[in-house]
DNA sequence: TTGTAAGCGTTATCAT
DNA sequence: ATGATAACGCTTACAA
């Protein structure tokens, strides 16, 4: 079943069939009305390829996983920022081409480019994730192709859409701070990324603030798993310094794993030390005690960075768009906020978008 | 740049070119080496809208999200088998588009549908995690259009690549009664999936053999979730009836909400309870106990549809495919196999490929 | 081994 | 408002 047919069995030109297809005004009601019944009967729909060939686009969005943060695709981050940025493009009728370079080296990667974007598999990227100065970004500038970071980038000239890693740091540590804890240990994400940096900064910020230092032994980094969270803070427990009184944690599924290490250790949460998290994932925010947790809006930031992609393809030389969403502080028991209760929160209800107001569960 | 530029620059024609790209052996050394340099010299690729039209394949497989599993999308399975799907794809240079129905009551799905399926903008597709008698099945048969559905279905004429939940559920409450438990309990996914209904059928099965009967208080349903788990386990718990000594979780996720519950309820496991979970996910292994649990290849299972739906692709009248990977026990401290220790388990390092064999950590 | 030429099913430009 | 007609960039008989 081809445009041409549908013609033919309308009495109208391919013309006009396209014409409706594509909802162009320029069709008598007549005509219009004509041409859908015979689509609908022949349950017709464009040939998607001969579509992107005459039109030069081929609606489809790429959602690039640097081999960098493969490993961490297992956490629920990014089945959330995949969420968002499908349901966006089905919005937008767009689809959406999962690009992964799943071998190391760049094999993978070279190939997957080569095939993707510059076969023009794609008319846009979105990169989830990005490590500092990956060499991907340089290669599409170069090639004038149209992406969109999710995680912010230090150049001025690219694209990204990001959440206040910095602000949400500096809440958390300053929230602490509130509570009387004054040793506040960190544990980081991976030390490329650019979001560990950033919430890193928040937390020295804070410190600074209040006229605290960060100690070295005092901050370690890990993987952004609860295997890693575990270790680091077995870390810092064992550093030999004095025992912090608090502790931030760069991600929900670290500070799981640094809870099971404080419970190993025998030391009570909160009590002996306060902990706060970084994520508000559904899936991680259940522990005991139930955690305190800055919140980042992953999939909205999904949906944004579609949204700036679209806007992108649609006037190339536009000016670069950057976007920072407002994370926010969830505050239950970990930190102290909360008493201990043996019944579960259901963490996430009663969440606000603003980067300043505090919700309490 | 075209292939008609290349052609040019390289003094041969189009149709040598092409022969090139695709790899033809009918070109001469001589030709192929000219045309190979001319091509890198101008980093061409050939337009992928042009080949598909052309070829009438678009070396694009679906990926499906149905709108019935999306809730659990957040579910480290799903990044599991996209990463097998996905490097199966890469390995054989085609691309994967994902489509999730993000709105409910068939809305978007019939959008999707129509767009991607009937508008050939893949040449096959992977439904994950199928739930019973899904109608998108019944539709892409009368379309005789390719696919590959994860997780068996009762039809014998739809291709599927499942793993033997039934098999690993019954060796894991085999196992249980081995340890001298008599009154084992299950949580079970919802009941419309068809790997819940097969692991419940597992566990039942095991309890017959046994000379038991399942006790209908001692079973009930959960979401896959680990509050879900938390909830179920509180049933139980609950129920008025004796306490049961052992439990078959039907995810890790569940089973760590259930032990959990376990906790709240100061039940020690195994001693009071035993407990035996279904996954193997490294990232839900983590647990105090560390969890016993029915391994699950899944991102083998998600290379083995790709391979069979590229199969099926190249002949379309071939028989379907129908594939079931083994399940393995792993054996650890939740069923009493191992000690108690302080220190976390390298869980998912000893696994070994058998349905039959057992693995001890 | 190489080239010629006819599609592939649309969109887009230009008349009418 | 409608219809010819020329692209779009490639694959693929078929011919040489």
């Amino acid at each position: 079943m081809t445009l041409e047919e549908i013609a033919r069995l309308a009495g109208v030109s391919r013309s006009t069939v396209s014409r409706v297809v594509n909802g162009d005004p320029r069709v008598s009601p007549a005509a219009r009305q004509r041409v859908e019944e015979v689509i609908r009967q022949q349950n017709f729909h464009p040939h998607a390829a001969a579509r992107s060939l005459a039109s030069r686009r081929t609606r489809i969005v790429g959602l690039l996983i640097p081999y960098a943060v493969g490993k961490l695709f297992r956490d629920p981050f990014f089945p959330a920022l995949i969420e968002g940025v499908v349901q966006a493009c089905n919005e937008a009728d767009h689809n959406v081409a999962l690009m992964m370079e799943t071998s190391e080296g760049g094999a993978t990667s070279d190939r997957v480019y080569r095939r993707v974007i510059r076969g023009r598999h794609v008319d846009g990227v979105i990169i989830a994730s990005s490590v500092v100065e990956d060499p991907i970004v340089a290669r599409l500038k170069e090639d004038g192709f149209p992406f969109v970071l999710v995680g912010r980038h230090p150049h001025h000239d690219v694209s990204f859409v990001d959440v206040d890693n910095r602000g949400g740091a500096h809440m958390a540590v300053t929230h602490l701070l509130a509570h009387g804890r004054r040793r506040i240990a960190m544990i980081t994400g991976p030390r490329n990324m650019i979001a560990s940096i950033d919430r890193y900064a928040g937390y020295v910020t804070a410190l600074q603030e209040a006229g605290h230092l960060p100690e070295p032994a005092l901050t370690v980094a890990g993987d952004f798993t609860r295997r890693g969270g575990y270790h680091a803070m077995q870390q810092i427990l064992s550093s030999g310094v004095e025992l912090p009184d608090a502790v931030f944690v760069a991600s929900d599924a670290m500070a799981s794993g640094a809870l099971q290490a404080l419970r190993d250790a025998s030391l009570r949460v909160p009590d002996d030390i306060a902990v706060i998290g970084f994520d508000g994932l559904e899936e991680t925010l259940v522990s005991r005690p139930v955690l305190s947790t800055v919140v980042q809006p992953i999939e909205e930031e999904g949906r944004e960075a579609v949204r700036a992609l679209l806007e992108l393809m649609e006037h190339p030389d536009r000016a670069p768009l950057q976007r920072v969403l407002p994370t926010h502080l969830l505050l239950r028991q970990s930190c102290g906020c909360e008493p201990e209760s043996p019944v579960h929160q259901k963490g996430g209800d009663s969440l606000v978008a603003s980067s300043v107001e505090v919700a309490t569960a």
